[in-house]
DNA sequence: TCAATTATTGACCGATGGGACAATTAAATA
DNA sequence: TATTTAATTGTCCCATCGGTCAATAATTGA
């Protein structure tokens, strides 16, 4: 039995391709021809494994998603108290690895194509699904239950507007800037 | 003397015709063609009046920033104090004519080209160099001057963060609901 | 009125990109 | 080994789109 075939690494290696080209040409300018030299194929290759430059981003999204998935988990797994998820939360969005300008970029020009594709919109749709949970779990414990749902907008929306500005200007806000105000926003909205 | 030449009347119309396929289409789906067509056009006028579709979407940009930053001046104007110029800068922003899910699909779609478009990241630069300086004409008779700089990044990433989710959720979320996770910030963090 | 400028159109071009496909090579399996 | 299955490539095609251009219509202004 095959661990990993090889169907799988391919469609691995492309779906990262595709999202580190999206990185720096965007959505536009991220062609089929490029994501396949970028990982060293073929234009062909690419559309041997996805049907078309749709699915290639969609999985290209999901892959970015899960990474970023699996490090909020991973923080979430040692926090013991309600207050130690809702930093893990928000510290695993804000891991150097993903609060980058380029990783934001890549996400503004998926986003940017949401409202046209429904299959990522389905994807964005699980994935602020999954904050609004993460969160909610922690924030049942800190605050009147009436209160919470807010509050975790607010923190989503404080999240995304923070990702968007470094996607916009990437010299202007660091990540310690963006956890900063963070933590300032925890500190008067939830005071210990 | 004209006082609108038609050249002015024509290029007015080609940016507003611009930013408004722009809400349906998305950047790529934006074409000249189309463009024209909404304004009742041939392609060839569109390069007539601008150089190429670059200078175009630069100048729908510039248009689109300018009506949001009169209706938050034309606030302002009626403001009396420094909380009424926050209230006054915040509900500007979340005016029902431009807090609307294909609006935000514009803007999202003009800011995903940003990091690629030289003439698109000076724009955007000049926008949030408003804002801030908006929010901080009032917050400076509000807080502490060291608190300012960042209370101020706060409500702007907040903001964003709130037209993106109307980008990307088009039902999710409304106006009200908006403006009470905007009037909610500033009562914990900046209470009367 | 008549020349000069401006507006407007439609045809055309070159480039590009997504996708289909047949052909070739490699791998797997019996 | 032989046969089937999968991987991979390069070519080809078609549509589209940005941009150029020459020709025509409208406006202006002297």
């Amino acid at each position: 039995m095959k661990l990993t075939k090889i169907s799988a690494i391919r469609r691995k290696e492309l779906r990262q391709a595709a999202f580190e080209v999206l990185q720096q040409e965007g959505m536009a300018g991220a062609t089929l021809e490029k994501v396949a030299a970028h990982a060293g194929a073929s234009k062909g290759i690419v559309l041997h494994y996805f049907r078309s430059k749709q699915e290639l981003f969609e999985h290209a999204m999901r892959e970015a998603n899960l990474s970023l998935s699996e490090a909020v988990n991973a923080r979430l797994k040692q926090a013991t108290t309600p207050r130690g998820r809702l930093e893990a939360i928000i510290e695993g969005n804000f891991e150097e690895r993903f609060f980058r300008p380029s990783i934001c970029h890549a996400w503004l020009s998926l986003c940017a194509e949401v409202p046209r594709e429904p299959q990522l919109a389905r994807i964005q749709k699980v994935i602020h699904a999954r904050m609004r949970s993460n969160l909610m779990s922690a924030l049942v414990h800190l605050l009147p239950r009436a209160e919470c749902e807010a509050v975790a907008l607010a923190i989503t929306a404080l999240i995304d507007g923070l990702w968007l500005r470094a996607g916009l200007q990437s010299e202007g806000l660091t990540r310690d800037m963006a956890l900063n105000q963070m933590r300032e926003y925890l500190k008067y909205r939830i005071p210990r």
